[in-house]
DNA sequence: CATGGTTACGCGTATCGTAAAAATG
DNA sequence: CATTTTTACGATACGCGTAACCATG
């Protein structure tokens, strides 16, 4: 029983097929047979029933996934513990709300990277369930969500405290649509859960992928939209739009850091803690 | 980072060299250079600093070590519940003190091995000490050692319930040493502590490695034994040995099954569990 | 200079990919 | 009959052991 075949076996169960596997594995259809196989021969029973739609876990299939994909998470739990302990730091997986990514990272990032030169950093951005998930599942080390955060699972930090506001032409308009990031980000949460609170229910949405294109059709009058104060003052062209505060029950936002309490804390992890626990200006002041 | 090399690590931080090493792994010790060396790439950092009398654990190694006895020790543990699952059943390690081992477990393992005719089982005996530390680390499954047990740590069973008498020869002598068995077995133990109430701190031990044999000398008027009454009166030649009753505070002896409360348990295991928890009579009238 | 680690090298076999055959619904 | 798995087979490369070569106390 070995790391590869554990992988392997792994894979054809996620694929659903041993043919679907073979690519994720980087390897010929043929390959996964043989591994299985091997596996299947050192414990004395089948895992898959072979069948026309691809192959299903047996009982003992079942079983071995639940080992196999606790030893294979708690490989590469080690391996980055190691990594980091070694010359080289680990790679920081990060995850973030698609809104936190675009208005806040830019500067933590860069920070960041200076900070901790040698560690790869990789970002995930999706909605605060998705993020939660692949934190627990170990995919990623840490993420920023929208608190409040499940304490007796995470361990977590306030990152950011944003106050929102919204943002709308010079000349609005009454059926104006609101424009937001993807389903799933938190300030369109709120945008929502205040128009609700307004009676507005049937306020059309537009999705869009950056800031600065939902600021730029704000200024263009085609709606209005929820966003970090900071962020719509920094708008190239801020003064072109007028900003009203949102009700103090959905002004207030707080992006937390979260990662898993059991897990070791690479290097580049901690330095991200300490850049966000000490204000930024600080930071400026100490490099100038 | 796979399972041969981190074998290979751990087989030369516990040997203390790679020439030591070597032969436990079952190859000459070019091979471990080798995989070691892989090891160091693969993290980035030394693992061992080579000298003149062997290799020593650097930082890192320190921390791959902790690592890897922790995945080795899962992996087996993994496999032993898998190849449970599957048609052969695991193998069952079982430990014992020496006394148990010869008084009460031919009857019992004969049973189990009926039960469970495809699960191999080995006996590994020593004193109640060395027994709860083989547990602890999973290199046994099992073990019937001397209670009380610490109910934090393991799960247990009380296994056989001996009362203790003395035996002697129809003619003691004042100045007859104790005969025993080795150093850490219980009953010995609490003959140690009988004669230590009576003041007869003096008393020479003789070591004998079966209990035919400590009886067969008490025969012969070499000294006397402390053993349990149905090994006593089951001997072959019983009435030509005088039992005597010990002070209730000593007679009364427990053996307990103990095992890790965190293992999952093997087919053999249960049905050990069950074997002990019915009495042995009933189950000789079931197959009679 | 003896002990222990490293490097060089030839060899066997495990494992790979290609390709054809068998099973399955 | 299309999809999926199994088997066959040659080529490559990995890992083994032998043996010679270094380092070091």
């Amino acid at each position: 029983m070995d790391r590869q075949l554990l992988k392997t076996f792994v894979a054809v169960a996620e694929a659903g097929s041993f043919s679907a596997a073979a690519p994720r594995l980087h390897c010929v259809q043929s390959n996964v047979t043989t591994r299985i196989k091997r596996l299947e021969d050192q414990l004395g029973g089948a895992l898959f029933e072979r069948g026309r739609g691809g192959a299903q876990l047996t009982q003992l299939g079942e079983r071995l996934r639940y080992h196999a994909e606790d030893l294979l998470t708690r490989f590469e739990a080690a391996e980055r513990d190691l990594l980091d302990a070694a010359s080289r730091s680990a790679p920081l997986r990060l995850g973030a709300m698609e809104s936190t990514a675009a208005v806040r990272l830019p500067h933590l990032l860069k920070a960041l990277t200076q900070a901790c030169p040698t560690a790869p950093i990789s970002l995930h951005t999706g909605p605060t369930a998705e993020l939660l998930s692949l934190v627990w599942q170990q995919k990623l080390d840490a993420a920023f969500v929208a608190g409040p955060v499940d304490a007796s699972r995470f361990q977590s930090l306030v990152g950011f405290r944003e106050t929102l506001v919204m943002a709308q032409a010079t000349e609005p308009s009454a059926t104006a649509p609101l424009l937001s990031f993807r389903s799933g980000c938190s300030y369109r949460a709120v945008a929502e859960a205040w128009l609700r609170s307004l009676g507005k229910s049937d306020t059309r949405i537009l999705d869009m992928g950056t800031l600065d294109g939902i600021l730029g059709c704000v200024e263009a009058g085609i709606g209005f939209a929820v966003a970090p104060q900071a962020a719509v003052t920094a708008y190239r062209n801020a003064e072109a739009l007028r900003v009203s505060a949102l009700p103090p029950a959905f002004a207030i936002s707080e992006t937390h850091l979260v990662w898993r309490q059991d897990s070791a804390m690479t290097r580049a992890h901690r330095t991200l803690c300490d850049l966000i626990a000490r204000p930024e200006g600080e930071e400026r002041v100490s490099v100038g």
